[in-house]
DNA sequence: CGAATGATTTGATTATTGTCAAAAAATAAT
DNA sequence: ATTATTTTTTGACAATAATCAAATCATTCG
């Protein structure tokens, strides 16, 4: 639990009542590998944090998957227009490995926003650091070469290449995985 | 004044004190064509909105000019990062057009926030919007044809082309102006 | 172990867009 | 109105990555 509090903390102070209340709202699931944590064309319901292992946000687009975000341990993710929205998403949440994961139903969340006025606050911090973290990444697919995302994508995170098969790495930084491929046999 | 208050309920409900509070934050600019709202190397102390004319956010990355919104009639604007983070950025601020601009300073904006719980989530439900959105033009940047983005540009802001020069609606749309001009001298 | 399945690499070709250069068109200035 | 300046278009070519196909390489399972 000591990561996932210094995470909450860094996003912004609560009132020790509020924190309380906080953490107290999240569910805990063990899950193994090959889990979905958010089946295909349903709402999500909640915001993770993975503690420990790997999801694979994604989904299809032309028949074709489109892994949009990959969460490493002490992680927060969800699939985002439908979380907030409430509203059905083709967006699937996938272990990739066996996982330890934490979630906020979006009930809960609200009702804890509406309570307190801190938590609000704390939640408003989050989104802004998520929106930022979007702007970065728009203009790393914007601006950036292929073999320059992917070589950011090694310094952030060395362990990815080891955990994440091949294809879905490439997917995510929305190329091909022969392009991928060609990139790697540079090295 | 009429279309402001529209946008604002739009986001999200306030109680006539907090609403009243806000909006008497607002302050107002009547500025000319090719006035700098912000300049390159400060910080953005303002959020915006465009009553009337047009404003371009945009910064120099490589020698070159990026333009990174473009903002009409009616729309809420501002450079996120540098907003958010209250540091100098690259991002410059510039109108195309003769513009009646509102715009309210980040320390107001945030002791609103601290004051009145209703506009702390009236913001978080904002920026929720902007989040949104910057998702769905990821993947507009990451997955459309230059073609595509400029033909849903086009849908969505069928003035613009009148009223923004080529170059920068090619470097909003992330496409050489070459590039822009042939997309349209195929119609 | 050895076949079968899945993942990754390599090859050949194509499509899209960028770059650099110059011409044409539009706008502003004298 | 004519010149000067800026903006847009056109042309030739290069670069990046996609597509389709086949060949390796690795892993799993009987």
């Amino acid at each position: 639990m000591e990561n996932f509090i210094k995470r909450i903390d860094a996003i912004g102070e609560l009132s020790a009542e509020s924190k309380a209340a906080l953490l107290d709202a999240w569910e805990e699931w063990s899950v193994p590998k090959d889990h979905f944590l958010v089946r295909e064309n349903s709402v999500a319901h909640h915001l993770f944090y993975i503690k420990k292992g790997i999801a694979r946000i994604y989904y299809f687009k032309n028949g074709k998957e489109i892994t949009e975000w990959i969460a490493l341990d002490n992680q927060f993710f969800f699939s985002i227009i439908s979380f907030f929205e409430q509203k059905p998403s083709n967006l699937i949440i996938h272990t990739l490995e066996a996982s330890e994961v934490l979630g906020i139903h979006y009930d809960k969340l609200m009702a804890l926003c509406d309570q307190y006025h801190d938590i609000e606050r704390w939640f408003r911090k989050a989104i802004t650091g998520s929106l930022i973290l979007s702007q970065y990444r728009m203009d790393s697919i914007q601006f950036e070469t292929a073999q320059q995302r992917y070589e950011k994508l090694l310094a952030n995170y060395p362990t990815i290449v080891q955990r994440v098969p091949l294809s879905y790495i490439a997917s995510f930084l929305g190329i091909t995985q022969e392009t991928l491929s060609r990139i790697r046999s540079q090295y």
